[in-house]
RNA sequence: GGGCGAUUGGCUCAGUUGGUUAGAGCACUACCUUGACAUGGUAGGGGUCACAGGUUCGAAUCCUGUAUCGCCCACCA
C-alpha cells in the first residue's frame, strides 16, 4: 500500500524518537574514523561524575555540544563526540559509603578496600549505564564505540605515565601540610569540597597563667577562640612585635578610608578610630610589655595538659583585636600553621583521622569534638581560667561531601609543583592558543593560574588512581647508603622504567620540629625516606620492590588528575595512536565557568606537558542553570531537574530548541519550574520545600503523586508529576508548528514531480522567501560558528514560524488550487521546507528526521535549479548552500510593502469589529508600481484578509462610507457602507493622530536643532528629513479622514 | 576585602559598532473551531530601559557614582 501524506497525524509523536536514536545509532552515523582526506571536528564531552543521574545543566552542557557537532557533521567535517564519565573520587565514594551505611550499617573499614572498591563499580556500572541512557536520550550524537571512564585501563595508563613523567621531572613531592580533614570520610577534602555556613556559636576568652610574673607584670595573658578543644595543641600565644606601630597604622589606614567613604559608611568608620584611639589608652603599655617578655623568651603555662609553652611576638597577632594576644595552634589552623612555620614552633596534632583526641591530649584522649570542647570549658571553669563567653556568628566550615564540619588537620600529603606548568597554561591563553569564549572569563584563568599555588593530588580514599609510589624509611645513615647504592644499580631504574627519590630535605629537617609529641617525648626522626615511582602497572616489579622493603602508598590521587588528561588520554595516549595523530587537538571545549580553573587550567597544563601541545582551540562557557529563585541547580540543593521528566512530557527536541533558545553571552537561565499533578493539571510551584520530595500532595485536589526522586516502590506506584515549565512549552508549540506546516506541505505534493524551476516561473512570494532563505542561512551559519546558539534558534524561529508558516504557506494555499501554478509552487516550497530542515536540524534532530524521511517517500527527488536525489537520513544531508543570487533587497522590500497593506486591512476589520465571514471591499491610492505590484498580490488579500481590491492605482473611486489607513505613500480606503462604526473609526483616527503629532513635533524640533543638521552624519539627516515628511503627510490624510467621519456622524 | 556579571512591560529574556515610534515568548483583553497547526489564527492593551550625574546634535547602548541581586577568589583568634 502506497503512503498517503492524508494519513500523517497531525502531532509529532515524539516518543518514537528513541526508535530514530537506534536507527541512526546502528547505521554507525556516529561513529568517526581518522581520515586524513577530510579536516576533523573534534569535542571531547566534560565526563558526568558517576555520582547520580543528570539535570538540567548537564542536558543544557550536551545540547550545545550535540548542536556543534550536529552542525559541523552536516558542513562536512568528520566529527568526533567522545562520550564517558568521570569516577568523582570523593563524591562518588562518600555516596556508595553512606547508602551502605545507610543499607547495612556497615562503614568502609567493616568491608575493607578491596569489597569498597567492588561495590563501588558496581555502582558505577548502574549509574554509567542510566547517564549515558540520558544522554542518548537528549539525542547526542556521541561515539559510543569511544566511551572513556576515567578510572578504565587506558585512563589508567595515562594517569601513570602522567605521575611518573612529573615523578621523574622532581615536580612531585610530599609535605606535611595542613588540610581540610573531613572525620566522617576520613579524608582531606580539597578547598572546592568545602562549604562554609553561618551559624550561632560562642567566642570563649580564657587566661594563660604566665610562669614566674615579676613585679608589675601580668599574671595572666588572656585569648579567645571559637574553638576551645584546640588549646590542647597549642604550642605558643603571639603579640605583636611591634603593637603601637600597628594600632598607627591601622589608625591611619580608617582615617584615609573615612575621607573617601561615603557617608554611609562613615559613622562605623569613626566608631573604629575611636575604638582603636581608646585601645591605645587601654590596651597599649601592656601589650608592650608582654611584646617585652615574649622577646624575652618568657613562658606561659598552658592548662589542663600543663605544657609550658613560649611568649612569641608575631605579627599574626593583631593587636587591634580582640585581647590583642592570640593563642598558637599550628597543627590545626591555616594561619597558627604559618606562624608555626615562621617561629620554629613544635606543631601538636591533638586529632585521630576519626576526629577524636589522640594521646597527645592526654586525659581528653577518645573524646569526640563536641565533648572534649564542653570538657575543655568546664575544666578551665573549675580552675578559673575561664574568663568570659560571647555569643557570636561564626562561619563554620563543612565538608560539601559529607555535610559534616572540617577539622584543619596536619597530614602527609603529594604535591605538585606548578610553576612551570601554571605558566605554560597562562601562556597558551595569553597568546591565543586557546581562545576563551565569552573572553571574560579569561581573566579568571589567569589570575587562578598565576597564584602558582602547589596542587595537593593525594585523598585518603581507596576509590581512584592509587598513586604509584613505593615508599621505604631508611632509620640511619648506613641503610640509606646502603639502599641508594642499591638503587643505583638497579636495572630497571637504569632502563628508565623506574624512579627512585630521597627525601631528606630542609622540608624533613623541619619536620623533626613537626613530629608528634607523645607526652613530652619526641618521635625520633628516621634519616631519611626513600619513593620509588614504577612507570607502568606491572605486578612483578611492585613484587620485587616490596620484598625490598618499599610499601605501596595507599592515597589515590585526586579526581581531577586523570580529568587533566582527559582530551588525550580518551585518544588512546599514551600509545601513539593513529587518533592522536588525527583528532588532538580537538577543536572546542564546551563547559560551565565553575571548573574554569579545576578543570579546564589543568587540562591546559596537562596537554601542553604530556603532548607537547594544547587540548583544544576553544573554550565555550556557557550559562549556568539557575532555579525559579534564581539558585544553580545542583545535586545537593535538590533542585535539579531530571531532563527525563521533560523529555517524558514535550520531548526531547522540546528540551533541546528550549535550551538553545536561552543560551546568550551574558545571562544565566533561570528555570521556573513546576510540577504538574497528574490529577487534575494543577500546577504547584517546585520551592525550597518540595525540592526532592519523593511525593507531593497536591494542592488543589490534594491527592498524593510521584515525582523524579520517588525512591520506594509505594511511591514509585503512584501517578507521576511531570516537571513542567513555559520554557518547553516553547520549544513544543515550534515543533508542532513546524510539524503541521511540513504536513500541509506534504499534503499538497499529491502529484509532485520532480523537476527544475526556472527563474521567470518563480513568483514574487517564492524569490521573497528565497531571498529571506538564503539571508537566514547565512545567519545561522554565523551564529553557530561563534556560539551563538540563541541567536541560532531565534532566527530559525522567526524564519519558520512568521516567514514560512504565516506567509509563504498561506499564500500557497491559493496557488496550490490552481492546476498551472501547482507544480511550480511544489517544487519551491518543498526546497525550501528540505533547506529548513536541515538548518534547524542541529538543534531539534528528531523532528527534522522524521519529517525528511516522510518527505523522501513523497518527493525523494528535490531540488531548485538542479536535481538532487534526498538522502535517505537527514544525518547524512549537507547544510544548504543557497545560491546568494536569490537574495534580493528589492523583493524584500516589495513584500513588505505588501505584508503592511495586508497588515492594515486587518486592522481595520478588527477594529471595526467585522466578522471574518463578511468580505470587505477596498481601494487603494498608490502609484504605478506600487498598483502593479499590489495587483498581482491580491488574490492574498481575499484569501489571507477576506479583502476585495476594487480598485489600485492613482485614481481610484473612494468609497463613500469608509476607514482609511496611510501606509508609507499609500492610503487604502475600505468600503464600510455595510459595516462603519463611526464612532470606533473616529476614535482609532483620533488615537493615530494624536500619535503623528508627537512624532512631528520631536522630529521639527531635532530638524530645527543647528548642531545636529550640522554635526550629524548627512545620511541620518536625510533619513530624519524623509520620515518627517511622510509623517506629515499621514498627519494631513489623518486630519482629513477624521473630518470625513466627523461630517458622517453629523449626519 | 578583590574581581566579574546583571538590573529593559506582570513573568522570562533579546536589543549588533550610540541614530526612525525599544522587540519576542508567556500571561492579559477582544474576536475566530477557516481542510496544516487551538501546542493555532487575527487584532489590541501594557515599558519615562534600577537611580543620579556626565560625554554627545542624539544614550537602553559610552563614562562616573549609588542601590539591589548573583557568581568567583581571598580572609575570618
Amino acid at each position: 500500500m502506497a503512503f498517503s501524506a492524508q494519513d500523517i497525524p497531525n502531532r509529532f509523536d515524539f516518543s518514537i524518537s528513541p526508535k530514530i536514536y537506534e536507527y541512526w545509532e546502528s547505521q554507525g552515523f556516529f561513529h568517526s574514523e581518522p581520515d586524513p582526506s577530510r579536516e576533523p571536528f573534534t569535542i571531547v564531552i566534560p565526563p558526568p561524575n558517576v555520582t547520580g543521574a543528570l539535570h538540567l545543566g548537564h542536558a543544557l552542557n550536551n545540547t550545545l555540544q550535540d548542536v556543534l557537532i550536529r552542525y559541523k557533521r552536516l558542513k562536512g567535517f568528520n566529527t568526533l563526540w567522545i562520550p564517558g564519565t568521570d569516577h568523582a573520587g570523593i563524591a562518588t565514594q562518600a555516596v556508595v559509603e553512606r547508602r551502605i551505611f545507610e543499607q547495612e550499617k556497615k562503614s568502609r573499614h567493616d568491608l575493607g578496600r578491596e569489597e569498597l572498591v567492588k561495590r563501588i563499580w558496581d555502582w558505577k556500572d548502574q549509574y554509567e549505564a542510566r547517564i549515558l541512557g540520558q544522554l542518548k536520550r537528549l539525542g547526542s550524537s556521541c561515539d559510543w564505540d569511544r566511551t572513556r571512564f576515567t578510572l578504565d585501563e587506558t585512563c589508567a595508563r595515562a594517569v601513570r605515565r602522567t605521575f611518573f613523567d612529573l615523578f621523574a621531572k622532581k615536580w612531585i613531592y610530599k609535605g606535611k601540610r595542613l588540610v581540610n580533614w573531613d572525620t566522617f570520610l576520613q579524608t582531606a577534602v580539597s578547598d572546592d569540597e568545602v562549604f562554609h555556613e553561618t551559624t550561632d556559636g560562642n567566642f570563649w576568652h580564657f587566661k594563660y597563667p604566665v610562669i614566674d610574673p615579676k613585679p608589675g607584670e601580668p599574671k595572666y595573658v588572656t585569648i579567645a577562640t571559637t574553638r576551645p578543644e584546640t588549646m590542647l595543641g597549642d604550642t605558643a600565644v603571639a603579640v605583636h612585635p611591634d603593637p603601637e606601630k600597628a594600632l598607627n597604622t591601622i589608625e591611619a589606614e580608617l582615617k584615609e578610608k573615612l575621607k573617601e567613604a561615603p557617608g554611609k559608611e562613615k559613622a562605623g568608620i569613626q566608631t573604629q578610630i575611636e575604638e582603636i584611639q581608646a585601645r591605645r589608652e587601654s590596651m597599649l603599655p601592656q601589650l608592650i610589655k608582654l611584646r617585652d617578655m615574649a622577646l624575652e623568651g618568657r613562658k606561659l603555662m598552658l592548662p589542663l595538659v600543663d605544657r609550658e609553652i613560649p611568649l612569641v611576638a608575631d605579627q599574626w597577632a593583631k593587636p587591634e583585636l580582640g585581647s590583642g594576644c592570640v593563642k598558637i595552634t599550628p597543627a590545626h589552623d591555616p594561619n597558627d600553621y604559618e606562624v608555626g612555620r615562621r617561629q620554629d614552633l613544635p606543631m601538636i596534632n591533638i586529632l585521630n583521622p576519626d576526629g577524636t583526641m589522640n594521646e597527645a591530649t592526654g586525659e581528653y584522649i577518645g573524646l569526640t569534638i563536641p565533648q572534649a570542647r564542653k570538657m575543655v570549658i568546664e575544666d578551665l571553669e573549675k580552675l578559673n581560667l575561664l574568663d568570659k563567653i560571647e555569643d557570636r556568628k561564626i562561619e563554620l566550615a563543612y565538608s560539601d561531601r559529607s555535610k559534616t564540619p572540617i577539622e584543619p588537620y596536619l597530614a602527609d600529603q603529594w604535591f605538585i609543583k606548578m610553576d612551570e606548568l601554571a605558566q605554560s597554561a597562562m601562556d597558551a591563553v595569553k597568546d591565543g592558543r586557546v581562545k576563551i569564549f565569552p573572553s571574560r572569563y579569561a581573566n579568571g584563568y589567569i589570575d587562578w593560574l598565576s597564584e602558582k599555588r602547589d596542587w595537593p593530588v593525594s585523598r585518603q580514599l581507596w576509590w581512584g588512581h592509587q598513586i604509584p609510589i613505593w615508599s621505604q624509611e631508611c632509620a640511619y645513615k648506613e641503610d640509606h647508603d646502603k639502599m641508594v647504592a642499591k638503587l643505583e644499580s638497579d636495572p630497571d631504574i637504569k632502563s628508565g622504567k623506574v624512579k627512585f627519590q630521597v627525601e631528606r630535605d630542609e622540608e624533613l629537617e623541619a619536620a623533626e620540629k613537626i613530629g608528634t609529641i607523645q607526652g613530652a617525648a619526641r618521635v625520633t626522626m628516621p634519616y631519611s625516606q626513600i619513593h620509588v615511582c614504577i612507570a607502568e602497572e606491572d605486578a612483578a616489579l611492585a613484587t620485587r620492590y616490596e620484598a625490598m622493603g618499599f610499601v605501596r602508598e595507599e592515597d589515590v590521587l585526586d579526581t581531577w588528575f586523570s580529568s587533566a588528561l582527559w582530551p588525550h588520554s580518551t585518544l588512546g595516549w599514551p600509545n601513539k595512536t593513529p587518533e592522536l595523530e588525527y583528532y588532538y587537538p580537538t577543536s572546542t571545549l564546551i563547559t560551565s565557568r565553575d571548573i574554569i580553573t579545576l578543570w579546564v587550567a589543568r587540562m591546559v597544563l596537562a596537554g601542553i606537558n604530556n603532548m607537547g601541545e594544547i587540548p583544544f582551540r576553544e573554550v565555550f562557557i556557557h550559562p549556568t542553570i539557575l532555579d525559579g529563585l534564581g539558585e544553580r541547580m545542583s545535586k545537593s540543593k535538590g533542585n535539579g531537574v531530571d531532563p527525563l521528566d521533560v523529555i517524558e512530557k514535550f520531548g526531547a527536541d522540546s528540551l533541546r530548541f528550549g535550551l538553545a533558545y536561552l543560551t546568550t553571552e551574558t545571562q544565566d537561565v533561570r528555570m521556573p519550574v513546576q510540577f504538574e499533578c497528574p490529577h487534575c493539571q494543577f500546577l504547584i510551584d517546585q520551592t525550597k520545600k518540595n525540592r526532592q520530595q519523593p511525593r507531593i500532595e497536591c494542592k488543589k485536589c490534594g491527592k498524593p503523586f510521584s515525582t523524579q526522586w520517588a525512591e520506594s516502590a509505594e511511591d514509585k506506584a503512584l501517578p507521576r508529576g511531570a516537571i513542567v515549565s513555559e520554557r518547553f512549552e516553547l520549544g513544543r508549540n515550534f515543533c508542532n508548528k513546524l510539524w503541521n506546516a511540513a504536513r500541509f506541505t506534504m499534503m499538497n505534493l499529491e502529484g509532485f514531480e520532480p523537476g527544475t524551476v526556472s527563474a521567470d516561473e518563480l513568483q514574487l512570494e517564492d524569490r521573497w522567501i528565497l531571498s529571506r532563505l538564503y539571508t537566514v542561512t547565512q545567519e545561522v551559519s554565523r551564529c553557530y560558528e561563534s556560539y551563538g546558539y540563541a541567536d541560532a534558534a531565534r532566527a530559525t524561529y522567526d524564519f519558520a514560524w512568521d516567514e514560512f508558516c504565516s506567509f509563504y504557506v498561506e499564500m500557497l494555499k491559493e496557488r496550490f488550487q490552481d492546476e498551472k501554478q501547482r507544480p511550480v509552487a511544489q517544487r519551491v516550497i518543498t526546497y525550501v521546507l528540505d533547506c529548513m530542515l536541515r538548518l534547524l536540524h542541529p538543534i531539534i534532530p528528531f523532528i527534522t528526521e522524521e519529517i525528511w524521511q516522510t518527505l523522501g517517500k513523497i518527493a525523494p527527488t528535490r531540488g531548485l535549479e538542479s536535481l538532487t536525489d534526498a538522502t535517505e537520513s537527514i544525518m547524512l544531508s549537507t547544510w544548504p548552500e543557497i545560491d546568494s543570487k536569490w537574495e534580493d533587497q528589492s523583493i524584500e522590500r516589495q513584500f513588505a510593502v505588501f505584508e503592511e497593506t495586508l497588515g492594515s486591512l486587518r486592522e481595520i476589520r478588527s477594529r471595526q469589529n467585522i466578522a471574518p465571514k463578511d468580505t470587505i471591499e477596498f481601494v487603494i491610492r498608490c502609484d504605478e508600481p506600487t498598483a502593479k505590484l499590489l495587483e498581482t498580490m491580491s488574490p492574498y488579500f481575499l484569501s489571507m484578509a477576506n479583502a476585495k481590491s476594487s480598485g489600485l492605482g492613482q485614481k481610484v473611486e473612494v468609497p463613500e462610507t469608509n476607514a482609511t489607513l496611510t501606509v508609507g505613500s499609500m492610503e487604502i480606503f475600505v468600503d464600510l457602507k455595510d459595516f462603519i462604526d463611526v464612532e470606533a473609526e473616529i476614535d482609532r483616527n483620533e488615537k493615530q493622530l494624536s500619535k503623528l503629532q508627537q512624532l512631528v513635533v520631536s522630529k521639527e524640533k531635532k530638524l530645527g536643532n543647528e548642531s545636529f543638521v550640522s554635526r550629524a552624519p548627512a545620511d541620518i539627516v536625510a533619513r530624519e528629513r524623509e520620515s518627517l515628511d511622510q509623517a506629515k503627510q499621514e498627519l494631513e490624510r489623518t486630519e482629513a479622514a477624521l473630518a470625513r467621519l466627523r461630517e458622517s456622524a453629523a449626519k
